[in-house]
DNA sequence: CGGTACGTTGAGTCATATCAACCATAGTGG
DNA sequence: CCACTATGGTTGATATGACTCAACGTACCG
């Protein structure tokens, strides 16, 4: 039953993370208390308030990250895709997870419990940098996203959100986004309300920038819709 | 000549700030590259695209951060007060700064050059466990705020935002907010045009919330503020 | 005294939010 | 099998917050 964890603890996927630094022993000590667990569409992997136990590097699937405002509002800062890692935040800080996480498509997960995580970073030095590192892209990511906001309409917000979802999640063999999201998670992602991204999106398929059949989106104009960004 | 430096780096500051866990012969390391920079109001400690060499902790002063957009405005995402570090996710990342930082109030800074900090972080656990976490508050600061700007108006980040600065960095005899920001500088916090800044204070001040002669502000009802806030 | 940077006010415009109605789809239970 | 409900998507009408542009005031500085 644990030659499966065993079998992907010790494969070529962590070279792919934040855990290529780790040597054979310090991934069998992972392994002695690390878990393979499976979501499905829509289960909540951890939630903000909550306390977290341990830290969550992706292995398939994608995963949405988002803070709830004060009414109620979601605010979607994140789509996680296999080999990034989740949570280490609250993990590392020892306090309640500033936000939810819950799937968008079907994935598998490796959970890495708190105590394993701290030890590895006190006792490897190359570790820790890596995690450091990771922590500083998000920062670096999230500060450009705040100067977006503060200075790019949502129409550009938006075209640049799709060019990003191709980019970062590829396209199926009928050109077709991999990530299929709600109007609504657009919205929230933009920062806007969903009428405002369903008024854009047939904006942009009437001018064949798009197409749109449901949650399908084919990305026809790139370059129409960089120039919407401004670049 | 050194005596001031050696005199600082030993005193007890070290424990307000990231270097906490360092002992004595780790501050000894430092000391022999360290350097204690003055900078003045409007001075550059680094400028956004170029190559950083090192970090910087702060002694005293006030200094902003900012990314310069692609239409050159720009956002302010933070203001740093002492003991707070600057730049380190440049030097650890190895990449060009992404982002400017100059003096709002004259400051000391003390220098710290990047293979130094490398070597701590990889040779001492709770030093690098120190600096994640620095580093997880401000990203978990930073996700907080873009969840703001996307879901509250510019009056309530205003009201906000001078609420922060008062908690932030006190008040003078007069009851006078300590820093003393140019319009321009509060609406790149906020993240809005001047002239909105301008009517949206002036609109405090009618209202008796605040009373404001140049720069220098004081607020005189806190409940409303934070009410307008809506906490 | 003119210059430069900063602050203020007004008028007009536009993008986006809000509210409300309506449609499509799918699942549910009688 | 049909009504029933829930959910997500769409469209229109309307309101308004915030931006832009432009003019003007103010203060400090050489």
């Amino acid at each position: 039953m644990n030659s499966e964890k065993a079998r992907i603890l010790h494969s070529s996927w962590k070279n792919q993370c934040v855990l290529r630094h780790l040597n054979a022993d310090e991934i069998d000590y992972l392994e002695e208390t690390t878990e393979i667990r499976r979501y499905k569409r829509n289960e909540v992997i951890f939630m903000q308030e909550k306390r977290v136990s341990g830290c969550y590097v992706m292995l398939s699937g994608i995963v949405k990250q988002f803070k709830t405002g004060v009414e109620g509002r979601d605010y979607i800062f994140r789509l996680a895709k296999p080999f990034e890692i989740l949570g280490f935040r609250s993990v590392l800080s020892e306090e309640p997870a500033c936000n939810t996480s819950t799937v968008i498509d079907d994935c598998t997960v490796c959970y890495i419990p708190k105590d394993r995580l701290h030890h590895l970073v006190k006792t490897n030095g190359e570790f820790a940098l890596d995690l450091l590192q990771v922590a500083c892209r998000e920062l670096e990511e999230s500060h450009s996203l705040i100067t977006e906001m503060a200075q790019k309409s949502i129409r550009k917000r938006l075209a640049e959100l799709l060019l990003m979802l191709q980019y970062k999640f590829g396209v199926n063999e009928n050109q077709q986004l991999n990530i299929m999201l709600s109007r609504e998670e657009l919205a929230n992602v933009v920062g806007t309300a969903t009428e405002s991204v369903i008024r854009l999106l047939s904006e942009f398929k009437s001018e064949r920038y798009i197409d749109i059949s449901g949650r399908k989106i084919v990305i026809l104009n790139e370059k129409a819709l960089e120039k919407i960004v401004g670049l």
